[in-house]
DNA sequence: ACTCCTAGCGCC
DNA sequence: AGGGCGCTAGGAGT
């Protein structure tokens, strides 16, 4: 396969190394560069795909595939099937430390002038030295992959955005929290709730977004609780608690998607989000701007699609379960995911009594409940599912005894020291304190196993999802295709002309079979989707 | 003025 | 007393 590795050199200049033969560029030749060579599916082999794939996406160029060298040194500098030691070399030491690269500042890196202008080319042949020298090889080339295969993805959705209609946006807004104010002042709803709050607890000045000044007004009216969320309040008896309560939610939504959000992120009926692939440590994406990964469930009405278009959304049915049986080889949990609802599978082989038990007993077991309903089931579950359980029980000893776990495509989990970054020169922890910690990071492993390796998945089912869309459109960029617009862990949403709907929700079930299959290899477990093709994806249906 | 942290809530 | 994130305001500290 072809390997085509772009180093930028000074004065906008950009070097090609593909093999043995080097070539420079001017870099605003690049997109017609890459162009004429994409037809030979060449692996792009780059710093970071933030930096490099905007601008190609923004002169209508796609390419196939890529490798994120940042990506993957972060990826093998942690892999316990990897040798560390091999990536050392010129300039690694900048590699080491280069951080994620955002759309405001796509160029800096706040190192260096050095890390402005790394060598691919050199930084590649190492990785692929580790990758060759592993005890996992194939493994790990497809985590690489698929990781960078996600990071194309990632740039694509933000260039190509959410459909947001603003004003549908405005309009919910105007009924929750009252219409648009001046800046820097409450929305007439709003203010209205702060005044029959301050009322009803006789206190004229308060600052119900002061948590300090809300807990003394609730002491005055007899009520000692230590803490103000919405939860503990509710239970309380006072006319102040129900208005309070509709402030908060309110004030919240206003306050995180409100007029400054709507300013912020969206433009030209697009929202673009910054999303970031394997910002967490599990190898989940997190979003570094506008938040695209909570957005609430009330404004998604918003989000809709164009004239003569549609959205596909789908998203897994109990990913995680899946996964654990998958990797675990469980035949017994397996056998139960084999239809739409694992949950029910389970209670039709008699191993609960009800769907609710089924779901409480497994997240119980991957999160690591020790105590109430929970922690009960899962102590029945154990025998019932000896591989499954047993896998994240492993997971949490080694934790425990302070050693690092990996997924199944060999994601390593940060150290203790890293997870929790406690600082050296802290005094010793005493005994139970240290226990609490080895607890705690005991926890995070058993979750990190599951986790992991469901992003793995997710990663294996967006990329080939991508490639299959690209195939369904006709001659054109990116967004007059069947495009992703949305990933959010277990969920996807492709933006679609309507008369390719049909073949785009084949599409996602296709390539979810396809995820399975590259990761379960011998060990067949269905992914079912719930799959909706609808005009705005809150009206996407989404069964636990 | 600025940074950093926490509480609380949103998403999975 | 169950894991992972981001965002906001308040509050403490510099």
């Amino acid at each position: 396969m072809t390997r085509i590795a772009l180093s930028r050199l000074p004065d906008e200049r950009v070097l090609v190394v593909e093999e043995e033969r080097e070539l420079e560029l001017a870099m605003a030749d690049l997109p017609s560069y890459v162009e004429r060579r994409e037809p030979d599916a060449p692996r792009w082999v780059w710093d970071d795909t933030a930096r490099w794939y905007p601008p190609l996406l923004a002169a209508g160029v796609r390419v196939a595939r890529c490798h994120d060298l940042r990506l993957a040194h972060h990826l093998l500098r942690r892999a316990p099937a990897a040798d560390a030691g091999l990536l050392v070399g010129e300039q690694s030491a900048h590699w080491d430390r280069l951080g994620p690269s955002t759309p405001s500042d796509p160029a800096l890196f706040s190192v260096d002038d050095t890390a402005e202008h790394l060598r691919a080319d050199l930084e590649d042949t190492r990785q692929l030295a580790v990758v060759a020298a592993s005890t996992e090889e194939s493994r790990l080339a497809l985590l690489l992959a698929a990781e960078s295969a996600g990071a194309l993805v990632a740039a694509e959705m933000t260039h190509a955005g959410i459909p947001w209609r603003v004003d549908v946006h405005e309009r919910l807004l105007a009924e929750l929290v009252g219409a648009r104010p001046p800046r820097g002042a409450r929305p007439a709803r709003l203010e209205a709730l702060v005044a029959e709050v301050r009322t009803a607890f006789a206190a004229p000045t308060l600052n119900p977004d002061s948590r300090a000044e809300l807990l003394s007004a609730l002491r005055r009216a007899g009520f000692e609780v230590a803490d103000i969320r919405m939860s503990t309040l509710r239970g309380l008896d006072h006319p102040g608690i129900a208005p309070l309560l509709r402030y908060r939610q309110a004030a919240h939504l206003w306050q995180t998607n409100g007029w400054s959000w709507i300013d912020q992120w969206v433009s030209d009926g697009r929202f673009r989000p910054s999303y970031q692939p394997a910002g967490s440590t599990t190898g989940r994406w997190s979003s570094n701007g506008g938040g695209a990964l909570s957005i609430p469930t009330v404004v998604r009405p918003a989000a809709v699609a164009d004239d003569g278009w549609t959205f596909v959304v789908a998203d897994v049915a109990q990913l995680e379960p899946r996964v654990l049986a998958g990797m675990s080889g469980d035949r017994a949990l397996a056998r139960n995911a084999r239809g739409a609802d694992l949950y029910q599978g389970m209670v039709e082989d008699g191993a609960v009594a009800t769907r609710g038990d089924a779901k409480l007993g497994l997240l119980g077991a991957m999160y690591g409940a020790t105590s109430g309903e929970s922690g009960r089931l899962v102590a029945g579950l154990t025998r019932r599912y000896p591989a499954a359980f047993g896998l994240v029980e492993e997971a949490a000893r080694a934790g425990e005894r302070a050693q690092v776990v990996r997924t199944l495509l060999g994601r390593g989990s940060p150290s203790l020291g890293e997870a929790w970054d406690r600082d050296p020169d802290d005094p010793p922890v005493d005994p139970d304190s240290q226990t609490r910690l080895r607890r705690a990071y005991g926890r995070f492993t058993r979750n990190f196993v599951v986790q992991g390796t469901g992003a793995e998945w997710a990663l294996c089912w967006i990329a080939d999802l991508r490639n299959r869309l690209w195939r369904l459109g006709d001659d054109g960029p990116l967004e007059s295709r069947p495009h992703l617009v949305f990933f959010l862990h277990d969920e996807v949403v492709v933006h679609t002309p309507v008369g390719l709907a049909d073949a785009v929700a084949a599409a996602t079930v296709e390539a979810a079979a396809a995820a399975g299959g590259l990761l379960f290899r011998d060990l067949a477990v269905d992914f079912p989707l719930n799959v909706s093709v609808v005009t705005s994806y809150a009206d996407a249906g989404k069964p636990t």
